[in-house]
DNA sequence: TTATTTTATTAAACTGGTTTAATCAGTTTC
DNA sequence: GAAACTGATTAAACCAGTTTAATAAAATAA
């Protein structure tokens, strides 16, 4: 029952790794044999501070937030939910001890590639490397695109685009690590709430 | 004798790509024989909106500022200066028209390879393949980083911050696109320069 | 079910920025 | 060298957020 379960999130990553490039079949499932699910349990985390990242990881189902303590407080840079790669990439790539947290908000399974067999499989396979470079680009222009709101828009507009683009975020995850996502205290989001609320009555 | 000037310039965007990973020295060559060089005049735009963005660029001399027009005024995302690769990414991958400006604070020279000629490389080679991967790799850090310091840091330590890493960049850049790059009007900055000012005496 | 803890709202005082407009200093242009 | 621009600073009024603290509401545990 669970291995069948199981099969349909590696169809789904399988399905996503084809929606960037072709990939030959047998290479492709060569390359899922190397993922392992973990179970992150609600509030559990996958990686702390001080951790190395050697894993990139795919969301089957579930939330992970990516966030790290300043001088006490939450920061929270990323919420990753079903069908996104994510990791540390800065730790990932410099092969340094992790300055972040990715914690699940909810019960979540995620498939984990290690990498040194990404980076080999990446060396040996040309269509591999592909996918790499235009995933890695796609990721890009999602953080793009945010920076690009950061200096563009207020925060109410902020607050509103995530409203209506992740509708489901706001549902999962408590308000005040939505404050933190859109670089705002729990007291200023719930103004701007307060705001929104009263200018949409009447 | 330009043209001799204009051989150590392709060096220097050689050893760039070099940097990222080994390319074998003839496909490196035919990969470098795409370029064109262009000179860009000071204040003169590269790219505008409304047009298509055909080509990936690279800085070998000067600054290339990366610009918007919101409401009338400049939102200025990106300075591109010496040996740093360029474009205006969403337009050059999605190939609809730009929505930036891509305009010279001083007189520049770019090499500029077209998207077709670039992207045919990369499939036809995994070695270019692989400078492509990790060379977005690498402008996702970039970004990432600066994502970090906008939720992390106040504007004085922005500031602080691009002095000490890009301190060219205010001698040679007018001071409201600094302003507009940290995301503050002139006069917020002069007051940030004032207070720094003030506590730096006695 | 009640008690406890966690999360969200509200209020009041404050702060780091904005906007608008005036002034000042450097550069270009003629 | 005066006139005309461009860029930077200053001042005053304003505003969208913060901080701190109290309260309310919702979720969790006993």
């Amino acid at each position: 029952m669970t291995s069948t379960v199981s099969k349909d999130y590696l169809k789904n990553l399988k399905n996503k790794i084809l929606s960037y490039t072709e990939v030959d079949e047998d290479l492709l499932n060569h390359w899922l044999g190397y993922y392992k699910r973990i179970d992150v349990k609600k509030g559990d985390t996958l990686i702390s501070p001080g951790q190395m990242v050697e894993h990139f990881y795919y969301v089957a189902k579930g939330c992970i937030y990516y966030y790290k303590l300043e001088e006490g407080e939450q920061k929270v840079l990323e919420f990753y939910t079903e069908d996104i790669f994510f990791t540390d990439l800065p730790a990932y790539v410099k092969e340094t001890p992790s300055d972040y947290y990715l914690k699940a908000s909810e019960n979540t399974i995620v498939y984990a590639i290690s990498k040194s067999d990404g980076e080999n499989s990446f060396k040996k396979s040309h269509q591999l490397e592909r996918f790499g470079r235009l995933s890695m680009q796609e990721a890009f222009m999602k953080i793009f695109t945010r920076v690009e709101r950061l200096s563009n828009r207020t925060n109410e507009e902020r607050y509103l685009r995530l409203l209506e683009k992740r509708p489901d975020l706001l549902q999962r995850v408590p308000q005040y690590l939505i404050a933190s996502y859109l670089g705002l205290t729990p007291v200023g989001l719930s103004k701007i709430r307060k705001r929104i609320s009263i200018s949409q009555q009447s």
